[in-house]
Order: C-alpha cells, then sequence, then structure tokens
DNA sequence: AGCACGCCGACT
DNA sequence: GTCGGCGTGCTC
C-alpha cells in the first residue's frame, strides 16, 4: 500500500508517494494527518490519496498517525486539488488552511549549545554581536527551536550565524517536528458512583469534626441532586467543600472522580444570553417563491440546478430564507454553512441562528482562540454542528456531508484572500458546492459584475427580493456639484444642501450617517511653500493626520496631541512643526478624514452627539458592537465612518445620508476600480431611510459626470451592470477576458524592477513560442501603491482567455501569484 | 523551507 | 590552491 502526500512545507509544491508500514494500514485512510520523512526533516502531511502501487521506486515509509480520525473529508480533498489547480498554489498551501493552526505544524530545527565544548581557540567565538547573543540566549534558556529563537531577533538573519556555529561544533543541531499544540481540554468533574439511597445511608459517617461533616454532607447532598458528572470548581462553589473532601468521599466509593472533555466555544458567551424568540416570520410572496426554488433543490439534489444569485438589500429578507433552506438541509441530515463578510459577523447576526439551531452552531472567524478554532473544528468533523457561520475560512470546515453553502453579500471584498495563498472564497464556495452536490446560495444586493455575468450565462437562477420599500421609495439622492459650491464661495466640506439637512435632521432628532470613503486618502500633509506631502518612509503613501487615541474612549477628542500615521504599515510619527525638505512653517493638512468631518459636524452643530466608525475607533475587541449599539439606541445623533458603514446595516432612525466627497476611488489604474465604488455608494445610499419616515442621500462630488455616480444616484443597479460590462468589453477586461497578476517585492527598487523585467522578457519569449496571440502582457510597471513595509512593488499582468496556463512549470519562487485578481493596485 | 551540487571571485 | 558566495534543482 502507498499513500500521497501533501506536504506540509507550503513552498513545496506537488505531491508525494510513500510507503505504509504494515502496522499503520488498517488505521490510515485518505485524509488522514501523518508524519514523514522528508529530505532529512521529518515533517508532517496529509494523505490525499491511497493507492496500491507507487509512481516512484523505492518510496520512503510513512513514520507515523498523529490523528486517528481523517483531519480532511474526501470533498475537502477534492477542493484542495481543484483549488491547487485553479489558483495555481501549491496543494500543501491549500490543504493548510484546512487544518486548525495548533494542529498543522511545520519542520523545524533544535538548537542546543554542544555539551563537549569547543575545540575552537576563543578568539574566534564571540566576535560578532550576533553569535554572543545566540549563545547567551540557548545558554540561558537552553535548547530552542528555529522559530522560537526567530521571535528574539527581529530583524537580524541569525541562522548563517548558527550554522556557522554548527559546523564550528559550538553549537548542535537538530531536525525536530514539534508536537501539535493544540490538545482537547478536559476539566476535573465528579459523580455519584452509588444509589441516592446509599448515599443517604452514609450521611452519617463521613467525618469526625462537626466542619467536615458539614462540608462531605453538602457535596454528596449536591451530587444526589445532580445525576450528571458536575464540574468540580461548580460543586466547591456550591456546597463550600474542597478537593481533600471530595477525595475522602471517592477514598470511600460514593463518588467518582474523573476527567470530562469539554469543547471550547466562542459562542457560549452569546448562548447563554437570553435568545430572541426565533418567532415565525410571514414570507413575503418573493420570498417564498424564491424559498421554494431554494428548497426543491436541496430536497432533489443531486440532479437539479445547484447555483442561485439572490438580490436582495439588507432588510429584505435573505436571512430567512438562508435560515430556512438550512432547515430543510439539516432535515436531510446534511449540514449547512453560512458565509459573510468578518465584519458582518456581529452577535446579533449570528444570535439569529443560535436560536433557529441551538446547539448546532459553530462559529469561525479571525479572531478564535487556536483552542476555541480546533474545538470547532472537531464539532463540525464529529458531526457534532449542523450550521457553521462564519468567514472566509469557515468554509472549509470539516462537515461530513454539505448540503448548502451560502454567501451572503458575496460582492464583498473580504472573500477575496490577497495573502498567499490567494483564493477566492466566492468562487471556492461555488466548487465546493458542486463537489458535494450542495446547493450554493450568492447573495447580495450588488453582485460584482462577474458574478452577474457569469450567473447569466450558466443560467445560474436569478431570485430578485425587493426591499421592503418599494424601489420608487428608495431614498432620493441628491448629488451636490462642489465646484459650484466653490464657485459661489463655500469653501467648508459640507455643502449648503447637506449644511442644511444635517440641521434639519438633528433638530427632528432623527439621525444622520456621514460617509468618507476612503482611508488612504484622508487628511495628508502638504507644505504650501514647496508643495511637498509627508509620506512614509517605508511605503511612500502619503501620511495621514489623526489625533492620537490611546486611552481616550469612543468619541473623545483631545486636539492637543497629533500624529502622524501611516495606513498602509502603521508608522506613526509626531505632525512636525516645520516642513522637512524646506524648513517653512507654512505646513497644513489638506483632503479630510473621519476626524475633521466629526469635527466640523461639532463646530457646525455643537448640540449634536457625534460618533466616529472607522478603522481607529473599532481596534479593540468588540469595538464594532459598542459602536453599532450606541448608535442605534440613538445615543448619538451622526456617525461619521467609512467603508464600514456600507455593510449591511439596518438603522431605522437613519433619515440622512451624506457622501462627503464620493469621487475617492475612481479613476484609479485598476479595471475594478468603478465597480468598487459603485458598490459602496450604493450601499450606503441605502441606508437612508429605511423606515416610514423616509430619508434622503446627499452626495457631494467634483465629478457628477461620472457614470459610477449617477447610477448609483439613482439607484440603478442594472444600469451600471449593462454599462460597465460594455466598459469591461471595450477595454477587454474581465468577464471578457481573465487576468492572472504576477508580483515581486524587494528593499531594493532595482532588483525589485530588473526581477520584474526578466520574468516579462521570459514571459514574452513564452507567449511567442506558444502562438498566444489572444494573451497580451501588461508591464512590467509598479504596482500603484509601490512600496509596502519598506518593500518596493514591481507587477506583471497577463491578460486573456487562460492566461495562468503559461505559467505552468515555471519557477516562480519569491513571485506572489494571483489568477483572477480583483484588484490590480 | 532546507540542503546539495556547482560554478565563479577573494583570501589563509 | 581552498573557502564561500548564491543560482539551480530536488526532496517521495
Amino acid at each position: 500500500m502507498f499513500a500521497r502526500l501533501a506536504v506540509n512545507i507550503p513552498a513545496v509544491s506537488g505531491v508525494f508517494d510513500y510507503s505504509i508500514p504494515t502496522e499503520l494500514i488498517p488505521h490510515l485512510q485518505t485524509g488522514c494527518l501523518v508524519v514523514a520523512p522528508f529530505g532529512n526533516q521529518t515533517v508532517q502531511g496529509v494523505v490525499v490519496e491511497l493507492s496500491d502501487s507507487s509512481l516512484i521506486a523505492n518510496p520512503k515509509p510513512i513514520l507515523d498517525l498523529l490523528d486517528p480520525a481523517p483531519v480532511l473529508t474526501p470533498a475537502q480533498i477534492a477542493l484542495a486539488m481543484r483549488m491547487a489547480e485553479t489558483t495555481l498554489n501549491p496543494p500543501a498551501a491549500i490543504v493548510g488552511m484546512m487544518i486548525p493552526a495548533g494542529l498543522s505544524q511545520q519542520a523545524d530545527v533544535l538548537y542546543s549549545v554542544s555539551s563537549d565544548q569547543p575545540s575552537v581557540s576563543s578568539d574566534q567565538l564571540s566576535v560578532t554581536p550576533v553569535q554572543k547573543r545566540l549563545l547567551n540566549l540557548l545558554r540561558e534558556r537552553g535548547p530552542l527551536r528555529g522559530r522560537q529563537i526567530d521571535s528574539h531577533f527581529a530583524k537580524v538573519d541569525w541562522r548563517k550565524t548558527a550554522n556557522f556555529l554548527v559546523k564550528k561544533g559550538v553549537l548542535a543541531a537538530r531536525n525536530v517536528l514539534p508536537p501539535p499544540r493544540v490538545r482537547p481540554k478536559h476539566i476535573r468533574v465528579a459523580q455519584l458512583a452509588v444509589t441516592p439511597e446509599a448515599a443517604e445511608a452514609e450521611m452519617d459517617s463521613l467525618g469526625s469534626t462537626k466542619q467536615t461533616l458539614a462540608r462531605r454532607r453538602a457535596a454528596l447532598r449536591f451530587l444526589i441532586q445532580q445525576p450528571e458528572p458536575v464540574n468540580l470548581s461548580w460543586i466547591y462553589a456550591q456546597t463550600g467543600c474542597n478537593l481533600a473532601d471530595l477525595q475522602e468521599l471517592e477514598e470511600r466509593g460514593l463518588i467518582r472522580l474523573f476527567e470530562n472533555e469539554i469543547f471550547r466555544d466562542p459562542l457560549e458567551r452569546i448562548e447563554n444570553r437570553e435568545l430572541e424568540n426565533g418567532g415565525q416570520f410571514v414570507l413575503s410572496a418573493e420570498q417564498n417563491f424564491a424559498l421554494e426554488q431554494i428548497v426543491n433543490s436541496i430536497k432533489n439534489h443531486p440532479i437539479s440546478n445547484l447555483e442561485y444569485l439572490l438580490y436582495g438589500v439588507t432588510g429584505s429578507g435573505k436571512t430567512e430564507i438562508y435560515l430556512r433552506a438550512a432547515e430543510e438541509v439539516i432535515r436531510q441530515s446534511r449540514q449547512a454553512i453560512i458565509l459573510v463578510p468578518e465584519i458582518a459577523l456581529t452577535p446579533q447576526a449570528v444570535r439569529r441562528f443560535l436560536a433557529r439551531f441551538p446547539g448546532q452552531v459553530g462559529l469561525v472567524h479571525s479572531k478564535l482562540s487556536e483552542g476555541e478554532r480546533y474545538d470547532t473544528w472537531r464539532r463540525a468533523r464529529n458531526g457534532k454542528l449542523n450550521v457553521i457561520i462564519g468567514a472566509r475560512s469557515a468554509l472549509f470546515s470539516p462537515l461530513p456531508n454539505v448540503g448548502l453553502i451560502v454567501v451572503d453579500e458575496c460582492h464583498d471584498g473580504s472573500y477575496y484572500q490577497s495573502e498567499p495563498p490567494c483564493y477566492n472564497a466566492v468562487t471556492a464556495a461555488q466548487e465546493y458546492a458542486r463537489l458535494c452536490g450542495a446547493v450554493c446560495v450568492l447573495g447580495s444586493a450588488t453582485p460584482t459584475v462577474e458574478q452577474r455575468y457569469h450567473a447569466e450565462q450558466k443560467r445560474i437562477r436569478k431570485l430578485e427580493l425587493p426591499s421592503r420599500v418599494t424601489d420608487s421609495l428608495l431614498p432620493p439622492v441628491h448629488t451636490v456639484d462642489m465646484r459650484e459650491e466653490l464657485k459661489s464661495g463655500n469653501r467648508g466640506m459640507f455643502s449648503r444642501i447637506l449644511a442644511e439637512s444635517l440641521a434639519e435632521v438633528i433638530s427632528r432628532g432623527e439621525q444622520a450617517i456621514l460617509f468618507l470613503n476612503r482611508r488612504g486618502t484622508a487628511t495628508y500633509i502638504f507644505c504650501r511653500d514647496c508643495g511637498s506631502t509627508l509620506k512614509c518612509p517605508n511605503c511612500e503613501t502619503p501620511l495621514t493626520l489623526h489625533v492620537a487615541s490611546q486611552k481616550s474612549k469612543v468619541s473623545d477628542l483631545s486636539p492637543e496631541t497629533f500624529e502622524l500615521l501611516c495606513h498602509r504599515c502603521g508608522y506613526t510619527r509626531h505632525k512636525p512643526k516645520t516642513c522637512p525638505s524646506c524648513g517653512s512653517n507654512q505646513i497644513r493638512e489638506y483632503g479630510l478624514g473621519s476626524e475633521r468631518v466629526e469635527a466640523e459636524v461639532r463646530a457646525m452643530f455643537p448640540q449634536a452627539r457625534t460618533l466616529r466608525w472607522d478603522w481607529d475607533t473599532t481596534r479593540q475587541k468588540d469595538a464594532h458592537e459598542i459602536i453599532l449599539a450606541h448608535f442605534a439606541n440613538h445615543q448619538a445623533d451622526v456617525l461619521v465612518g467609512t467603508q464600514m458603514l456600507a455593510k449591511g446595516l439596518d438603522l431605522p432612525l437613519v433619515t440622512l445620508v451624506g457622501i462627503v466627497l464620493a469621487d475617492v476611488g475612481l479613476n484609479l489604474p485598476d479595471p475594478f476600480a468603478n465597480e468598487k465604488v459603485f458598490q459602496t455608494l450604493t450601499q450606503v445610499a441605502g441606508r437612508a431611510g429605511r423606515s416610514a419616515r423616509g430619508g434622503r442621500v446627499v452626495m457631494q462630488t467634483f465629478t457628477p459626470d461620472h457614470y459610477a455616480l449617477q447610477f448609483a444616484a439613482k439607484h440603478d443597479v442594472d444600469g451600471f451592470y449593462e454599462r460597465e460590462l460594455e466598459y469591461r468589453r471595450r477595454l477587454g477586461y474581465p468577464p471578457f477576458a481573465r487576468l492572472a497578476r504576477l508580483e515581486y517585492r524587494n528593499q531594493d527598487p532595482l532588483k525589485a524592477e530588473a526581477e520584474a523585467q526578466k520574468m516579462a522578457e521570459g514571459l514574452k519569449v513564452r507567449l511567442e513560442a506558444e502562438v498566444r496571440r489572444q494573451t497580451e502582457l501588461i508591464g512590467p510597471v509598479p504596482c500603484f501603491f509601490a512600496k509596502e513595509n519598506g518593500e518596493y512593488r514591481w507587477q506583471v499582468i497577463l491578460r486573456g482567455p487562460d492566461p495562468a496556463s503559461i505559467l505552468n512549470g515555471m519557477r516562480l519562487s519569491d513571485w506572489r501569484l494571483e489568477v483572477d485578481p480583483i484588484s490590480l493596485l
């Protein structure tokens, strides 16, 4: 017997054959996590295939099995292999995302100080500071693994030094595979071991002193009443007894002390609170129709139509459809995955699912602890969870039989992972659904041009849910030409109409939202004399002005402490008094930040209570919910915020949405920029007038003629789609061609450029050799964000019917690779 | 990722 | 003459 392994070294592409030792044969299945030799390292691997023949002459044997149960289901393996193909990532990199972080381990080197002391004279040793530091560290802490040493050397390359010292015999090095960091958690429990009558009979002989007798009696009484095993600390708290007492009772054979496994569950906090009753909603005709279609597909799987695009704004009843579709799937003993954008993963959203499926819901997102992640993963694997709700990576939960995959707000950029391994969770969800024979529902009011186009091409069923307010009552959008405002002498950030509308809303006791589209273009600093802007030394991104907000509360403003912040890498510095390049003191901020907008509102309407919701105010845990709850409870009148405002919130008291500058993000060197602006503006505009009070939107712009703004102002999703599709067709961008993006990063700008040049040349040769006249090479060019974290970025784009296929068999180490990217910046 | 193999410049 | 730089390729 032979096993094909995806070996846990993400950079290694391909899979490797191993033989299976006879004693492991009965235990090994596809999907198992094993230990295997690889070169002279010992690594983890996942069995992706079992077979009775091997392509290789003498495969090495698998060493060990790490978990008796497979860590991947067959469907997951199929998905991983498929994704490896389509995204050009190594299979191991995809498999790595499917295994919880603490369980998956990579090979490492254990360094220690040699016991037989150096034959080398001391003048050769400890000469460099790095050698000294390394030796001291290992002397103090004992043997350490490479990754542990990494944390003590920030940017120094200590490995060369270490290898040198190993060669000299000062250090010893050994290849190791660390054991998994996560383990099942157990708690100590006690349970009655005899009949209640037998326990009662012993009640008087439990102790010599009055106090011990009382404690032991209390404990025993408590356990008589509790037939289930009880957490020891709970018994202590309830009865005042201690461990010695319980041990004595155990000694007498009255109770049993043992350990019970507990599952770490991030939902416990939510679940223990009162769940709102999932009262039965009455479905509208459209909801009913949509649900019927989906449910029929679930019932008739695997023969019926399996993909849906569900059009509907927040509040149009999409969630209720998801819930009922999930109910149907569970009835068939299958499970459901509900993907939502990370930011929309609020307790309110989760609570709705918890109320409907108590005890059957697993939550997955980026802030889980390793233990919580591991336990949720294991419960999914054991069939204890019927619904997984979570962000992007929740797609990879090891559910045994997935019957439904929902991707809510499927246009959202957070479904795309732009760090290697790059992949799109929406297309992956569609693939996975196909592989599982599951129904896939993509939900959005503004699906991307590509999603919509592909849906139409493949005749995916479109299901429409009109918003509760009918279309004619969508909030009117008033577009203000800010050039005219300037001409007529208004130099402020608010047009007269927006200022008046704000005043009205505040005086009527209603709420307003002020929206700014992008953090990166907030307030930057420039010198009025020499014109230079202050830029980040690491990224060359303009630095933006922020109120330093260390300990200040959500909306405290202390204007004394300003700092400059780089939004790309987090670099901060104090605001200088004079211009660093010419020394002038005419150094001023320019542009708009949400602090500035908030300050302006306060200056104009001192009585208004403002709240700011942006990246800075939401860094602390749970800040999103706190801010939203504040606003929803009408503890503030004006909410100033960025992108997050566009996500599906339901804020009925809001009657005015002000878009401070709608132009931001347009006209970037990116074919998807206009679409993104349109989606954001449409979503934001939809935040107004969600109740009977009605509402309006004021959109300020310097380019009122831009089609993205005009269609957004009319809430005309179809119109925008047609227009944008035409634009894509004309320029040959997706969905009419596909893109592959290659990015190279280096600290040295010349090296980065040279590498990009070399890559472009190589690709040109290949294109000509393969006579691919439909595939075009764009670049090499520096990326729009030309520098990030001190590294210069260059890119090469391939465009054509199947551009990724050109890269087959190419050596691409050091290059980041994206197939079907969602941005070219 | 590690490590070996291999081919060029600078040293005991 | 060797030591060591890193470019290239392989690990079942």
